[in-house]
DNA sequence: AATAATACAAAACAATGTGTTCTGTATAAA
DNA sequence: TTTATACAGAACACATTGTTTTGTATTATT
């Protein structure tokens, strides 16, 4: 990549990640971020057609870190009765993921233009749910594919109690927590 | 309320019900609610402010019907070990209202702006998880704050699977799976 | 029925933000 | 050194928002 496209593309990312912990998503306007990063309008719309597509952009370059673990090992296990336990790690590696990102996850989840952001973090969490909970053997009757949401969802309200929190926990305790939210007794 | 006034509220909300289902809330533009309502600008903003306010106006009309029973009965139960089974009738009942209102929900949720919406309904459930949930006894070490969001995300997660699925199942099966994932075994 | 109050339509308006297009310059790649 | 291209800066059309004004029609009041 041309250093000068990569230079731009880092500093519409970092005034974007600086305002978005100032003011909500939807109250940033492009001509913010242009202000902020010093970039001209005609290079800003020569990256990125839509302020949307640059909020997808920064956030499928976050995820790409936070999941790097789960990817890596996906495929290789099935959920088995005390299985899940083993999958914790991976569980502790996300959490401790998101606190490395502690402020752009803030600045994002406290934002109203939040969908976009999490419906790229369900889908990737949807995926590993779609690895490990084909063999759930709880809640009863509930459809498969249902199972695999309601643990999606369970997952993000309890990251978003932890930011709302201050991150007072350690990632293990969260971990705990989602765990004995999916797994009775 | 003036005969006038009481009209053109309904001509407007009549217009915005329209719209949500035709294309995203982010996408209607206040000018769009003009054209099909026949009501002038300087008479809309008489009224609302902005369109937040009149998705929040609509939204708080659909849940004074949602909620009417679970108001009605609100502090005068606990949770305990087997008597929640005895609110089922309540969940059922906000199940049999959603889908009286199939169209409004489905449109409003498939929509982006639907952050405004999905907030006020968490409050309303959370009230309810809130008079019900102090004594639950599962999910072990977790905050019981917590396990009142998990139950709420809960919900929702169920009555989006069940939008999606074009309510294929009756309020009651979807009331059993609310159940069943709240309560193990 | 007459009067007063007010909700309304219509139109014009400023203000803001979006997305496009152009020209010339600076910087990187060959 | 030459070629390619990413960039800044400016101007532009366009859509949308929210405000204001004037005159009219409808409702409530007496």
């Amino acid at each position: 990549m041309d250093k000068r496209e990569e230079k731009t593309l880092n500093k519409i990312h970092y005034s974007f990640t600086k305002l978005i912990n100032e003011k909500d998503y939807e109250n940033i306007t492009i001509q913010d971020i242009l202000d902020d990063s010093k970039v001209s309008r005609s290079t800003f719309y020569a990256h990125y057609k839509t302020k949307d597509e640059l909020l997808l952009s920064v956030t499928n370059h976050i995820f790409t870190h936070v999941f790097s673990k789960t990817l890596e090992e996906e495929k290789t296990h099935d959920f088995s009765k005390d299985a899940f336990y083993d999958y914790r790690h991976l569980i502790e590696h996300i959490f401790y993921h998101v606190r490395d990102e502690k402020e752009l996850f803030k600045g994002i989840l406290k934002s109203n233009g939040t969908q976009i952001f999490l419906d790229e973090f369900r889908k990737q969490l949807f995926r590993f749910a779609d690895s490990y909970f084909n063999n759930y053997p709880y809640r009863g009757n509930v459809p498969t594919d249902l199972k695999k949401h309601i643990a999606v969802e369970t997952f993000i309200v309890i990251l978003k109690y932890w930011i709302n929190n201050n991150f007072k926990e350690t990632p293990e305790e969260i971990s705990e927590y989602f765990i004995r939210a999916i797994i009775p007794e």
